[in-house]
RNA sequence: GUGAGCGUAGCUCAGCUGGUAGAGCGCCAGACUGUGGAUCUGGACGUCGCGGGUUCGAAUCCCGUCGCUCACCCCA
């Protein structure tokens, strides 16, 4: 796209500026998300985006592709190895231990919102540096905290207007239920290996589990006949499963059990879910999380079970988009309230005041710090996509009573100089 | 890490089998000396990503390189 000179620097790769006027479109996003997270009693936290390795390695799983290929590392002055994280769930659970949050009994929501760094090639909703907006309910395992977290993230889509997504939901059992399932399965992979996809044949031996995840036409039929988890779990997982899947039901929240549905990271107990949205290329999911019981204690803590998401904020901005451009709605760029067009030396001293006055009232105002010919101001005003532009010369010096006008309408009305603000912050709260 | 496609004006792009750059939009000015979004006229802006090669001559062909994009892998 863009040309580089070769004196020119540039961001690095799979990193990028967000732009006016699509900032506006994420800090909408993100405000939704403070809104209903607040509602849901959900707290932000916030954490370093600099941890040391060891914390990735033991909580996201040193054979995962992600802490073996995928992280920025390198070793501070001291020598300390350090790491961009690539995800938040390690760090809020190490602040929860190192805090001693336990001690403070209940139960501990959080959410977080910020970028997160991972060494991949770049493509479509793929980036280097990420952003997610997560949460973390940490300290029950009850089914119910699932069923209410996704109970929120479906009033969040819904907030988004994403209403049109698919939650896919599985269960990945526990340490005692799960490994006599991957048995089964690498014992059922080893009869059928040689009709597999080349990928697949790789996945059976690197990654039994992938294999279940892949698209390919062809092995669909052999990999329906696969082993299930489901028919692995043990007593008690089954039972969370079942009682997660009843609370939705039950809460109106559709669902489709996807058996095959895992997840690259190796602390997810029982549930796990992931939320997908067509037309995002290559890389449709916008949301994925789950149940980690495990996890404190893999990181030094006391038992401390948690359930918690992470959604891709710059999947769901292509999401968004995609889904408005769909419904042929469209954001609006919204401009300042009032263009104050002024003609004359006599009419800057006034023309500033009255800036200052609307700008003190949290009102937007754009004002030209020359004078400049009244057509000219209007033609800024038009293009900054100003809601009024107020005209202050010389006869409105001179009468005490300055022209206000519509710019949608094109209607121009003259006001007290005394009441301009007023007038226009009424007229402020009448603009959607 | 692997593969493919693409790098020409601020943006979107055209430029056939090599003859040394163009359109639309945008921008600036004027028609219209205090009334915008329309129209018309004029104007500014390009080391054709970079380096090398072939050739009388390269934006165009070849090689290399850098960058971007998409896909694989994996994941948000």
């Amino acid at each position: 796209m863009a040309s580089q000179r070769l004196d020119s620097i540039q961001a690095v790769k799979g990193t990028r500026d967000l732009l006016p006027p699509e900032t506006a479109l994420w800090q909408r996003l993100e405000e939704e998300a403070r809104r209903v997270f607040r509602a849901y009693n959900f707290h932000e936290i916030r954490t370093p985006i600099l941890e040391p390795t060891g914390l990735f390695a033991r909580s996201v799983g040193a054979d995962t592709d992600i802490v073996m290929k995928e992280m920025y590392t390198f070793r501070d002055r001291d020598d300390e190895s350090l790491t961009l994280r690539p995800e938040a769930t390690a760090s809020v659970v190490r602040a929860f231990i190192e805090h001693r949050l336990f001690n403070e009994g209940g139960l501990h929501k959080l959410y977080y919102i910020g970028p997160m760094f991972r060494r991949e090639r770049p493509q479509k909703g793929r980036y280097r540096q990420f952003y997610q907006i997560g949460a973390e309910a940490l300290g029950s395992d009850h089914p119910a905290i699932d069923v209410e977290t996704l109970e929120m993230l479906h009033l969040l889509l819904e907030r988004w207007g994403l209403e049109e997504s698919t939650l896919l939901l599985n269960s990945v059992g526990c340490p005692r239920c799960r490994p006599e399932y991957l048995r089964a399965l690498r014992r059922a992979l080893d009869g059928v290996r040689d009709k597999l996809c080349a990928d697949c044949q790789r996945r059976a031996v690197t990654n039994p589990l992938r294999v279940l995840d892949c698209k390919v036409e062809a092995d669909q039929p052999i990999i329906e006949a696969l082993p299930r988890m489901a028919d692995f779990l043990c007593p008690e997982c089954r039972q969370h499963f079942e009682a997660v899947q009843s609370g939705l039901r039950e809460r109106g929240i559709a669902f489709q059990h996807a058996p095959r549905l895992v997840r690259g990271l190796d602390y997810y107990t029982r549930t796990t879910f992931e939320i997908v949205s067509g037309a995002l290329g290559a890389q449709n999911a916008i949301l994925g999380g789950g149940r980690y019981d495990g996890l404190s204690e893999m990181l030094g803590g006391p038992p401390a079970p948690g359930f918690g998401f992470a959604i891709g904020e710059d999947r769901l901005v292509l999401a968004v988009k995609e889904a408005q451009a769909r419904q042929g709605r469209e954001e609006i760029e919204s401009g300042p309230l009032v263009y104050i067009a002024w003609m004359g030396e006599a009419a800057t001293d006034p023309a500033a005041k009255l800036a200052r006055e609307l700008r003190r009232q949290n009102l937007s105002v754009e004002i030209s710090p020359t004078p400049i010919k009244l057509k000219k101001s209007l033609g800024i005003a038009s293009k900054v996509k100003a809601r009024f532009t107020v005209i202050i010369g010389e006869g409105e010096l001179a009468g005490g009573r300055y022209q206000v006008k519509d710019m949608t309408t094109g209607q121009q009305t003259a006001v007290e100089a005394g009441q301009i603000v007023q007038v226009l912050r009424q007229n402020s709260a009448t603009v959607a």
